[in-house]
DNA sequence: GCAAATTAATGATTTATTCAAG
DNA sequence: CTTGAATAAATCATTAATTTGC
């Protein structure tokens, strides 16, 4: 016998889409738990197997959405597609205060590479020529050690 | 039309929440210019709705977070004795026998009471007592398509 | 109709970010 | 600046659907 995978039974999967469905999405422990203890009753399953589940779920849900705001974006781009920007800048129109003005980075050129997985759909972004973006973050955490 | 206030394209929050994602968080006013012009290849906006964007994204995503701390650790003082069940699920043992009949009634119980259209499927769930979602979402279970 | 081959779904792991504490 | 905790993104791996040739 294959140990290998948990092969959710139909009632498991019901139950965990109606959960998914009343807006739980990232389940505590406790929770797990007694989801996992109700599940057992229609088969073999472990705690991870539904934790798991809902980490898969809402990753691939979010996913889908992505893509579909990819594909919009791709469709409204065709329109535009020799693109200068070069006018655009002076369309600050009405910057309220001074903290437009408190600009205390050093520009580090940084483009954008990749704007996501690209699973079939075209990327025009990455083409792009985007902004500086001084990352604290992203920088921090590669060139130190 | 009333264009008292920015209305972000599918397009613009995208291209916002990528450069969020890639760890910009305050931009200056020199980044804050170039995020304008390529915004509005997609629509009308002003600097100013490119800073309060980042503002109030940042400000939301602080929020959240710290919410789900707090969450979390009043979820996990309430029932567990000395075992700290955490959501470190990478290596989520063997989940203990006992979860099976662990008593899971002390918190509300809740009914589903009907699991939907149920094509052809069977439905033992209708009698099945579900948990507590103690959820955000989970109040308002509105999307009951 | 039926399996082998191929593709799509999805369970399970690994890797990168994130915020906050120390 | 480093580290801890948690997660979401990305990836790997296996099962289910389906296609295809017979």
């Amino acid at each position: 016998m294959s140990n290998r995978r948990w092969c959710p039974t139909p009632e498991q999967v019901m139950v965990l889409e109606e959960l998914y469905r009343r807006g739980l999405r990232t389940p505590t422990a406790h929770q797990i738990q007694k989801i996992t203890a109700h599940l057992s009753l229609y088969g073999n399953i472990q705690g991870k197997s539904v934790f798991y589940w809902f980490q898969n779920h809402k990753a691939r849900d979010r996913q889908k959405l992505r893509n579909k705001h990819l594909l919009y974006q791709t469709l409204h781009f065709q329109g535009s597609s020799g693109m200068m920007m070069r006018q655009t800048w002076r369309s600050i129109p009405d910057p309220p205060k001074d903290w437009l003005m408190r600009s205390y980075g050093h520009d580090s050129v940084m483009v954008m590479e990749k704007l996501g997985p690209t699973p079939t759909a075209i990327q025009p972004l990455q083409t792009l020529q985007l902004f500086p973006l001084t990352s604290p973050a992203a920088a921090n955490h590669h060139s130190s050690s």
